[in-house]
DNA sequence: GCCAATTATGTGCGCAGCGCACATATTGTC
DNA sequence: GACAATATGTGCGCTGCGCACATAATTGGC
């Protein structure tokens, strides 16, 4: 019995991810941890390269590179971070609209999977979802990349706990 | 509020995808589509080149390909198809057996985001996530498609809606 | 019964995303 | 001031995949 919810989640969650991986595709050009590279770079703190690559959970030098492919599309900026060996990256003007493009297109992705479900059942669902997830226990930076694509204005108080809250 | 629930949705699909990733990379050698091929193949109707490319979503070469690394690693047969210019596909021994562990694995990558719940919780879920998939309006490779990872020991009567029933 | 369209598989080639090993620059430590 | 630790960037190659093309078998029109 137990077996057979954690299939349905299993078949749930890999839609749900089957449909964001398309959808992102859709507006960014480029795969694997790009978006979400854009998603986080985008929360404006200025992250370091380091930072970054322990969110999306990449090599070093997979995250410079896909670091160059942002800042080749005019997406990313690298500037001086206070320490004159790390830097810090923000969105440019576009990276900024494409990122928001995103987000958009991710929400628009997962909201079909609930129309069948009643204002209740979605209530319902959501308290389920919450339950779950402020249940893990997570670092801070697993949380982050828990939330490496989440849409900031809508999750309000994320439930997943971690030392310091920041982004999502 | 329906967003804060998609959004919810949306951290617990790629948590649930994430995680059923990293198993799959500890029992097999391969990413990708790869561990879902040998899924599905592993039904045993014998499908041919071109069936498990649509189940899977990728390119023809790109499944020729798969499957030759399938059968490299011996995990895969090419057999005779009744037709003498498509093949059917059969897991051998060892295909069989690292099947067993994929499915295992990913149940267990799977679990622990259930534990929080209560019993009654766990219920209450199954039947969201299942009135969530039984109102898709699914295709019958659609189906296969989201069903491309199901262990079909655990999932009794596929609640995905299609013509034909075969394998979940 | 024969030839064209269709179906199914396989190959040459290249690209995107990523990791390993290595090089280099800056910062703390003593 | 020397040395470990931190942070970024590079050379190289691998894996998974798609496009264009080649080839074999089946189906359909006439």
């Amino acid at each position: 019995m137990d077996d057979r919810t954690a299939n349905l989640l299993g078949v749930v969650g890999l839609a749900v991810a089957d449909r964001i991986k398309d959808a992102a595709r859709e507006t960014l050009n480029h795969a694997g941890e790009t978006p979400a590279a854009l998603v986080v770079i985008g929360y404006g703190a200025g992250p370091s390269n380091d930072q970054l690559r322990r969110i999306l959970g990449l090599s070093h030098p997979g995250t410079v590179r896909l670091v160059d492919r942002l800042v080749a599309d005019g997406l990313v900026e690298r500037r001086e971070g206070q320490d004159k060996r790390a830097i810090a990256l923000y969105l440019t003007r576009r990276g900024k609209s494409l990122r928001e493009e995103l987000l958009k297109g991710r929400l628009a992705a997962i909201r079909p999977l609930l129309t069948p479900l009643t204002a209740q059942e979605k209530k319902t669902l959501a308290a389920l979802l919450h339950k779950m997830l402020s249940s893990m226990e997570t670092t801070d930076t697993e949380r982050r990349t828990l939330c490496r694509l989440c849409d900031n204005r809508v999750c309000s108080n994320c439930p997943i706990p971690a030392g310091e809250r920041a982004g999502a």
